[in-house]
DNA sequence: CGTGTCGCGTAC
DNA sequence: GACGTACGCGACACGG
């Protein structure tokens, strides 16, 4: 959604008593000097203020509950019952807010025995019918019954819009069935009863099946499973007061007046008195300010809206200067934000591009073609895909000043444009437009304006240069020019291929693992002896420990642990504990992927456009999000069923290339053990010779469990190893397990040597570094606390060979893009999970494409000057499960 | 009522 | 306490 741009006129409805409340809970509290609280005031008015001068709206009325009774209390007389009184605080605030309102021009609206929701939806089609596009401004979820096409919803909080794709996507249904699910879930905050044990998923799946409470009550013999039928029949009359209890009147006796509604110039000469008596000094300032012209603190953007400007801009660009790029996204996130136009800046001249008319991009489509000049952009990837849903291909060399941030400092959690204006520029982003004194962020302008973009770009042009000394001084320029920067159209593309799901597959799934789930919750409520919540980590100790008895194992810092470990153990004392660990793996599979996965389905594309995150490992992995594809379960009956519903198109087939035991070559290659390297050279398997070396036996006497010992053993050493950690985890003595750790570093004893070197390395320097130069800084090296230190330890050793293997599947990631884009076009690479590149082939592209793949993934072995060979396995399938190597 | 934290579990 | 890197679920506590 946008903000409106047609012709018909605007009327905006405030829910002004949702409004306070959020205002005075939200804000720390505030006086004036004569200890009145005014924080609601405040907030109230400087949201009403926000709404005028950036929504320019044709009309504006703000409606308040009145109190006494309402309708609703002749139907239910517990109607709101539960709620607090009011705050004495609030209170006191009433009647300045309704002051301000007034001071402000602007219609007040309160009507015995309704409530603002009742006004505003009353005004709201009256309004629509006489030709508004009406905007609700309301946080409140309740109001999604009066979407129309012409009538949204704004949240100026979370500076979002909704209408009635919204609403859909939010209940499943559309607006004017909202109350149906309203009625069937209840609202605690009302004391609106609901049907007791029908939460909002369970509601939104009944009324999509059945449309109504009524039709659902009449067919309610077709209700699964038995205890939710079970709950309607029981409860039917409360569905039915409920549903009228939620439903918003839009039939009361308030009058539409078109001219009082209009917009007007406020009562200045009262306003500003009022804005006086409370102490508001800010507003009262930019109040009398706001008829001057805004002082900026920057060369304004020339804002472009001709052929002939663009052309003059282009022309007045010195020729290799680097251009920083902003693109001024509106509504939607990821995929579906429109781009609404474009901040280009050199840093000494910046221009802003709107989007709405096309005559003259001309000039600026060739300007950003041109493959002379860096494009320097923070967030590149967003950026890049914005252009394309544009039709404009950003053209390299680039700069993301974001990756740059994450390559000097990838411990740090954010790396936010106006962190580093403040940092490198000691420039505060934004600050001509905020209000200094500002108690919070809560009413703070968030939706971007031009002159944002415009500054963005500005500080991004500044900016480049200096993080790109700053990389050159640390040795990582290299890396960043070479590897991070072509990386990112690559996960661009990844992200905008997307993923095909079996949607009806997981559905079918999660009906089998809903019953499964359903089942063993009886049979544990009969080994409980009685009903509890399985997932709460706090009921279950409370059973197993205090109801049943057993002997706790280790605690936690809330209580005791009830994880997979101590059930585990449990499970000789007693039938329940094995019984919660596969209610955990279903009801943990079931929410985690067989659910959530397609409701993040792409409406257009049908398929799953995950988030691969450059910025957020601190090792120089790629982290994934919404969803996070590398962690999808390959282990287990369910978990393959899982795998098995990512699939390929048809006439298509999956290609999965799998980077075989990255980490113990890596090792091989920083340690130049010459037995590692011996064993990769000849091809053996590692985890063979390293049970024949730690066991002391020939081949032939190796059994499959020291095989299994001897992995573990090597991963141990590839985390930081600790004799507990491989205790636990092979499930012998602390003393049997120190052993195999000593024999092991007797054995490869350059690999002892190379963690004493990280370490040694990491303390000195106060970081390590990757294959490419990478750095990670680990300031818990120097700290005295030896817990602290030890964790340090182990990060030193891991994250050389962690980050230098990410540095590796990059490496190959750019190549085989580029490979592929020049031999096999059709070829769509479309996932990354650390040491396996997976992608979609048409069925006439395979066998070029796996030799293709293969060698690429291979050579950068070669490429990057490895000691080891590298060793790609190759697996080729229908679905995500079959093509798994 | 939303946000942050915890325990837990999935991946490599 | 106790083996690295992530993400995300449900439950719960908290405070605005």
């Amino acid at each position: 959604m946008t903000s409106p741009t047609d012709r018909r006129p605007t009327l905006y409805l405030i829910d002004g008593s949702a409004y306070i409340y959020r205002a005075f809970f939200a804000l720390p509290p505030l006086n004036n000097s004569k200890g009145l609280q005014t924080n609601a005031v405040y907030g109230f008015t400087t949201m009403l203020l926000k709404i005028i001068r950036e929504r320019q709206p044709d009309g504006l009325a703000v409606a308040f509950d009145e109190k006494g009774p309402t309708l609703r209390h002749e139907e239910f007389k517990e109607y709101k019952a539960q709620r607090p009184p009011m705050p004495d605080g609030m209170k006191a605030q009433i009647p300045y807010i309704h002051r301000v309102v007034e001071a402000l021009a602007i219609p007040g609206l309160r009507q015995a025995g309704y409530e603002a929701d009742d006004l505003i939806g009353t005004l709201a089609r009256k309004a629509e019918q006489a030709g508004y596009d009406v905007i609700i401004v309301t946080g409140d979820k309740d109001m999604f019954q009066l979407l129309t096409p012409h009538v949204r919803i704004y949240d100026p909080v979370k500076d979002k819009w909704f209408g009635e794709a919204e609403c859909i996507e939010r209940f499943g249904v559309e607006p004017g069935r909202v109350v149906e699910i309203m009625g069937l879930m209840g609202d605690a905050t009302d004391n609106i009863p609901g049907v007791k044990g029908i939460g909002e998923k369970t509601a939104m799946k009944l009324i999509s099946q059945f449309h109504t409470i009524e039709e659902l009550l009449r067919r309610v013999e077709e209700v699964t499973p038995a205890r939710t039928k079970t709950l309607l029949t029981e409860q039917a009359d409360n569905a039915r007061l409920s549903r009228k209890l939620a439903t918003i009147e839009t039939e009361s006796p308030v009058a539409f007046d078109q001219e009082s509604l209009h917009i007007k110039p406020p009562h200045m000469d009262q306003l500003s008195a009022l804005l006086r008596e409370l102490e508001f000094t800010s507003l009262l300032k930019s109040l009398q300010a706001s008829n001057e012209l805004p002082e900026r603190e920057q060369a304004a953007a020339e804002k472009i809206e001709s052929e002939k400007a663009a052309h003059a801009f282009v022309e007045s660009l010195p020729k290799g200067a680097t251009l920083a790029v902003q693109c001024l996204l509106a509504g939607g996130t990821g995929l579906q934000a429109e781009v609404q136009g474009i901040a280009l800046s050199t840093g000494d001249k910046t221009a802003y591009i709107p989007l709405d008319v096309h005559d003259y991009m001309r000039s600026i489509t060739s300007l950003l073609h041109e493959a002379t000049r860096t494009k320097a952009a923070h967030d590149l990837k967003a950026t890049l895909l914005a252009f394309h849903r544009i039709g404009i291909t950003l053209a390299a060399p680039y700069v993301d000043t974001m990756v740059a941030d994450y390559l000097l400092h990838p411990n740090r959690r954010d790396h936010q444009l106006d962190t580093l204006a403040l940092e490198l520029l000691d420039h505060r982003m934004g600050a001509h437009e905020k209000e200094k004194t500002k108690p919070t962020s809560l009413f703070d302008e968030t939706a971007g304006s031009s002159d944002d973009a415009a500054e963005c770009a500005s500080v991004i042009a500044k900016i480049t240069p200096i993080m790109l000394d700053q990389l050159r001084d640390q040795g990582s320029l290299k890396l960043f020019q070479e590897v991070e920067m072509p990386l990112v159209p690559v996960l661009a593309e990844i992200e905008r291929n997307g993923f095909l799901l079996d949607v009806e597959g997981l559905q079918a799934l999660s009906k089998e693992l809903e019953h499964e789930l359903d089942k063993m919750m009886s049979t544990i409520a009969g080994l409980a002896g009685g009903e509890f919540n399985i997932n709460s980590p706090k009921q279950l100790a409370t059973v197993l420990f205090d109801k049943l008895g057993l002997k706790p194992g280790r605690k936690t810092k809330t209580g005791y642990s009830t994880d997979e470990d101590t059930l585990t153990q449990l499970a000789t004392q007693h039938d329940l504990p094995a019984q919660i660990l596969s209610y955990r793996s279903v009801s943990k599979l079931k929410s985690t992927y067989v659910d959530a996965l397609p409701e993040l389905i792409h409406s257009d594309t049908k398929r799953l456009h995950t988030s691969l995150n450059q910025t957020v490992a601190a090792t120089g992995r790629l982290s994934s999000t919404d969803p996070n594809l590398q962690n999808i379960p390959v282990k287990g009956d369910y978990g393959l069923c899982i795998r098995e519903a990512f699939i390929a198109p048809r006439g298509h087939e999956l290609l999965c290339a799998d980077y075989s035991q990255i980490e113990p070559r890596i090792l091989a290659h920083l340690s130049q053990d010459p037995r590692l390297l011996a064993v990769f050279a000849k091809g053996e398997d590692i985890h063979m010779a390293t049970a024949m070396e730690i066991f002391g036996l020939p081949s032939s006497q190796i059994t499959r469990d020291m095989r299994r010992v001897a992995k573990t053993v090597v991963f141990g050493i590839v985390y930081g190893i600790s004799p507990f950690g491989l205790s636990q985890n092979i499930g012998v003595s602390q003393a049997e397990a120190k052993k195999y750790i000593d024999t092991f570093f007797e054995k490869f004893a350059a690999v002892r040597a190379l963690m004493d070197r990280n370490i040694a390395e990491g303390k000195e320097k106060g970081y390590t570094t990757t294959i490419l130069g990478r750095r990670r800084p680990i300031p818990e090296l120097q700290s005295s606390d030896p817990v602290q230190r030890g964790f340090g330890e182990r990060m030193a050793v891991n994250s050389p060979i962690q980050g230098s293997a990410a540095d590796l599947i990059k490496v190959a990631m750019i190549n085989v893009h580029r490979v592929l884009h020049h031999e096999l076009p059709h070829v769509k690479m479309i996932l990354q999970v650390h040491d396996e590149l997976i992608f979609e082939v048409p069925d006439h592209d395979l066998e070029e494409a796996k030799r293709l793949v293969k060698h690429e993934m291979e050579a950068v072995g070669q490429q990057l000057g490895l000691s080891v060979p590298l060793k790609v396995d190759l697996g080729v399938g229908k679905n995500w499960r079959t093509a798994h190597p």
